[in-house]
DNA sequence: CTGTTAGCGCGTTCAC
DNA sequence: GTGAACGCGCTAACAG
């Protein structure tokens, strides 16, 4: 039934520690026989198992990834940056959505070293410290993928969101504005609660702003609720937005175009991603770019290196972000 | 080391079978000893090697999946709709994206089948004779998703693309138009140009309007290439657009109203997709429902039938579509 | 209900 | 440069 490395040796005159070699590129093997060899796999359509392989050689060539969601574009921007890293790496990726659930997330983990991959990514929000604990404890490595581990245990590619969300803010403090909106992603996330606005707070204050609660509204990331947001805000009159994600930003756009003012002119909004969506909002999206295709290259690109056993020089990674002007702010 | 099965047997004081069945859930094992050996299995944090496994039982709960692009939305959505249902079933998944380059998914395929899956969702626009050679010598299942295959030979789930992109241009028709262009994706794909090329040109046809082929503007299924549509089709002033996906369709609309013209008023849009763009536009896009997600779910199920060798009962699963009406249309 | 014994397909010493 | 033999960790008959 299915051709082994037992019938391309009987069938080549050789034993199967030669076909083993030349199928792995080994130079042991003498010319005209490595070319024998060559041709009855051809012949017999030979096609090597890799389970059998990963069995023997302790190496599956996968990488388990652990996102939440891969139908949200941010989690699939960056899916496809670890993919092609790891494409070029000759890796193979198990993909699974755990939707931030930890238990989900604990009982992934285990599956994936129950695979034998040889080595992990991993995004969420938050990260539990029995999430924490066994990936300590895991055998094969691991690196955290646009995700915070504040103890710096665990290997992460990042970018700085404080600095970030302060420059956002800040920007919006220069063109004139005290009172802005923050809308905000779910505030279990660890981004969103000590960076995000642990930086909008600070912002106000270096600026001598009062902090004012009832602007920040916490949303669950979704078009739907930047539209409600901007609602729940009416009496309150915010003259900017600093919003989490760009298709929240386009909810607030709407909403607020909708009660008859103009962006940028009466009001701004400066939001936080940058992917295709900031193009093809009206006005188009001042927005901070979150390199996520990068966290996911650089993730994995972090992770083969702890795969091959290299020196690390920076096992904590913050990539670089910047913030690309369009029209929902006023430039100069 | 790796605590192995050996280990917890001599543990336990039975012998590897008796762990193998406790593992596998077998009833034949007397409670106490099922108990204890669980007992042991605890207190060495004993994990399954699933590779091990793999080699002894000749399936490895894992199947592959590869797409054009995980980080096209519809591809992603599709991917979820897969993984939901593998899930269910206690599959993971190896995903991988294909570009649709043709030699690409032919060397995914065969690494696929190397590493073992025990199925393979397959999508891609075209499927070249070669493709499909290989498909029908593959040792294990593949359902195509999304893809068309007109020798039938292959399991596929699809909706019915004809009738849907017919039902769209005749609702133009219905409302008056005459001057209906149709943007659309690649030609080069077989939906595109065999089901809803077609369909306009029958539509058309059958109302008695004459194909102009100057109407028919083929794009890479862009944002920015559903503007340039627009610009190149200017002097035509087409009154309505028939376009082949959400993302176009706001290009389409930002390019119409730039020109000055209203929508729905002026000019009608219909697009193929739904996708939760279609609720972010102003106006909101009039749409073709195209059940990614489901194809997604519904090709898994489908694998999962022939990986269980049950009987299939229909090998062309086709999923219903309809029209989502929103605003740029002119509805009754 | 439980243990023994073969493999599953391949990588890898270690001799020759 | 090449082959024999063992082992990777587990499932699957087959006995008992």
């Amino acid at each position: 039934m299915t051709v082994t490395i037992y019938d391309v040796a009987r069938e080549a005159n050789v034993s199967m520690a030669t076909v083993s070699r030349v199928v792995n590129g080994n130079q042991n093997v003498k010319p005209a026989t490595r070319k024998k060899v060559l041709k009855v796999i051809e012949e017999l359509g030979y096609r090597p198992n890799a389970v059998a392989r990963g069995l023997a050689s302790k190496k599956t060539t996968t990488v388990g990834v652990i996102i939440p969601d891969i139908s949200n574009s941010m989690y699939a921007e960056l899916a496809r940056g670890i993919e092609d890293i790891a494409t070029m790496y000759r890796y193979n990726i198990i993909l699974s959505n755990s939707d931030q659930n930890e238990n989900k997330e604990l009982q992934l983990l285990e599956t994936m070293l129950g695979k034998q991959v040889d080595g992990i990514v991993f995004m969420s929000d938050t990260i539990s410290t029995e999430l924490l604990y066994e990936m300590e404890r895991s055998p094969t490595p691991i690196v955290l993928a646009g995700s915070i581990d504040e103890s710096a245990t665990i290997a992460s590619v990042n970018i700085d969101y404080y600095g970030a969300a302060y420059e956002a803010v800040k920007k919006l403090i220069g063109n004139g504005h005290e009172k802005i909106a923050f809308i905000s992603g779910p505030l279990t996330s660890k981004v969103n609660k000590d960076y995000k606005l642990k930086a909008y707070r600070q912002a106000l204050q270096d600026a001598g702003i009062e902090f004012d609660e009832s602007l920040v509204v916490e949303c669950n990331n979704s078009y739907d609720e930047g539209i409600a947001a901007v609602g729940s805000l009416k009496e309150l009159k915010p003259t900017a937005y600093f919003v989490s994600n760009d298709e929240m930003s386009i909810g607030v756009i709407h909403a607020v175009e909708a009660s008859g003012l103009h962006i940028p002119e009466d009001v701004e909004i400066i939001s936080y991603e940058n992917s295709k969506l900031s193009r093809m909002a009206r006005p188009m999206l001042t927005s901070i770019a979150f390199p996520l295709y990068d966290i996911g290259a650089v993730s994995m690109r972090l992770l083969t290196k702890y795969m091959n056993k290299e020196e690390i020089e920076e096992k904590q990674v913050i990539l670089p972000y910047r913030i690309e002007e369009r029209n929902s702010t006023k430039n100069t």
